[in-house]
DNA sequence: CCAATTGGTCAATTTGTATGACTGATACTC
DNA sequence: GAGTATCAGTCATACAAATTGACCAATTGG
């Protein structure tokens, strides 16, 4: 019996997922940033702008506001982000970058470009843009709206 | 600052792995398999034949080897797969699929085309057939060899 | 034949996530 | 305007997937 495409497609985001990620904290650390998990990577771009409540980012990332909460805690802790009440709604409190959750955030972003530059001439242009095109197309159907 | 795609890319790649997961799950335990843990969607594909190596395991699916022990150990516990000792080599085992486990593994494999069906006319045919076919090319390139 | 490698195991830990139970704030409705 | 329902966030707990480190036993190969 042969082995099933989708076998692969699920194996390979698993995987996929984890490439980048690794590749992006070991880039990372080699500029001195040892305290940024995985997750910011995700987490961290959500963060521009004046203010995001967790339970946006719960919805943005489809994850439970608990599993945003773990998250954001280590960063918290190294001082890249800050939290404040939201002026606006006495319940909800606004999660911000400080300066220095700015400026691994441009680091980051470097970081990305390159480790992106490097997959794609690993695994060649025209493939890496087919796998990129197709996922933003399935966010864009799977999340039609923006969710604030 | 435009939100990266490759953010995206990450992002989804996360989703779509749980996605498939979770429906997988779902499906199965409407048939009465409440003790298929996701891993199983994974590992069992692997197992047809006459037995595997857990080492073979962990190399093809890029994991530790504890990992994959971890694994099998619910499988074993539900008694979809069992262990003997490598004839040929005294260090080694081989893990093999029971009866059950066969017929676990055929369902799996109808249940698998469902949830493919069902995704693809979700997200659309063409951009599905973009997603599966450039995450195919992507572990032909990244995993050159068969690793047995 | 002995050293290095390989296959497997055990234990502990990390990460990402979920559930459940709870508090406090806001919103809806009569 | 009082009362109930809903929503944001928190705490504790649990679980799945994977890792690392320390180790043993069998095999291989100079």
């Amino acid at each position: 019996m042969k082995k099933l495409r989708i076998d692969t497609v699920i194996r390979m985001c698993r995987r996929l997922e984890r490439l980048f990620g690794d590749r992006i904290q070991s880039h990372l650390s080699t500029l001195g940033y040892d305290d940024v998990p995985a997750a910011a990577v995700s987490l961290l771009p959500l963060l521009e702008g004046k203010g995001v409540r967790p339970v946006t980012l719960a919805n943005k990332l489809k994850i439970s506001k608990q599993a945003v909460q773990q998250s954001l805690k280590p960063l918290e802790t190294s001082k890249y982000v800050e939290t404040v009440p939201d002026p606006t709604d006495g319940r909800g409190k606004l999660v911000k970058l400080t300066e220095s959750g700015d400026t691994l955030l441009k680091t980051m972003h470097k970081v990305k470009q390159s480790v992106q530059d490097e997959l794609r001439s690993q695994i060649g242009k025209k493939t890496f843009k087919k796998m990129e095109e197709s996922l933003n197309e399935i966010e864009a159907i799977l999340d039609p709206g923006i969710h604030d």
